[in-house]
DNA sequence: CTTGAAGCTCTAGTTACTAGAGATCCTATG
DNA sequence: CATAGGATCTCTAGTAACTAGAGCTTCAAG
């Protein structure tokens, strides 16, 4: 059994996000001490860390919920959980893509500036003028 | 001058996201018609033209303020523009780089599953193992 | 037995919007 | 000129995923 200090420690999530976790349902209802202090098992323990890798893959909650409830559920085929990976990697892609030609518009501002005031700072410049840019679709999504 | 339909249609921002802007003082208060609808000139386009650029590019809103603040002193150094270019530049190549990790690790989780059942599903199983994944330091940031 | 760290609950704040209710206005047609 | 409809108004509240703080209690070390 270990405290949700100690909890927090081994799953590097923190505390007030453990308890907003159980607060919303992810995490079940902790035990209690005789001090109504939250105590932990090492089930308690693994479930956190599947939730705390899930979102750093850049899942997001509701998806994890139904990825422990399949997980809950064993013997399903794991189709569904199937989609949402695809789902999240379709995402993932999508914002790479995006991040990178933002990358290479930021990287032509900051070539352009001379260095001297505002009025001739390319970074305004570009900034003001979005006909002149690579990523003009983004906006539409 | 146009309305606030038309701006949005301008701009591509939507109607109350540019409320919304104006409530947190990013757009200075509209001038009204006589039936207390706000009217937009030229100039209130381009301000709002720049944010939903800056917006695309990643800029959070507060760096968009300070942006704004030095495009209206034309005689200042541009040294602060560049500053939070370069700053969004740093942001957006770390995000890139998080998210390739995380690409991969899908698309191994993904490749490796035999649509067979939750039991022996790579991806809830992957979910649950935070040890044999590429990306094991990202939750430390 | 005391003291200080760690835990508790509860509320409110964050970012950048989005949704909805209910009222008002503008414009085009009959 | 009346009216129907779409557009706009204000206001509140909700979203995701936490984070921060106040004020209290409990636990562990000395």
């Amino acid at each position: 059994m270990l405290n949700i200090g100690k909890l927090s420690a081994a799953t590097g999530v923190k505390i007030p996000t453990i308890r907003y976790y159980e607060q919303i349902g992810l995490l079940p209802e902790a035990g209690r001490s005789a001090g109504n202090q939250r105590q932990y098992d090492v089930k308690s323990q693994e479930r956190l860390a599947f939730i705390r890798h899930a979102r750093d893959l850049g899942f997001p909650l509701d998806d994890i919920r139904e990825l422990l409830s399949l997980s809950d559920r064993p013997d399903m085929p794991c189709g569904a959980a199937d989609v949402i990976a695809r789902r999240q990697l379709v995402s993932v892609r999508d914002r790479i893509a995006r991040l990178q030609s933002l990358q290479l518009e930021l990287e032509r501002m900051l070539a352009q500036c001379a260095h001297g005031t505002i009025s001739d700072c390319k970074v305004i410049e570009v900034l003001g003028n979005h006909q002149c840019c690579l990523h003009a679709d983004h906006g539409a999504a």
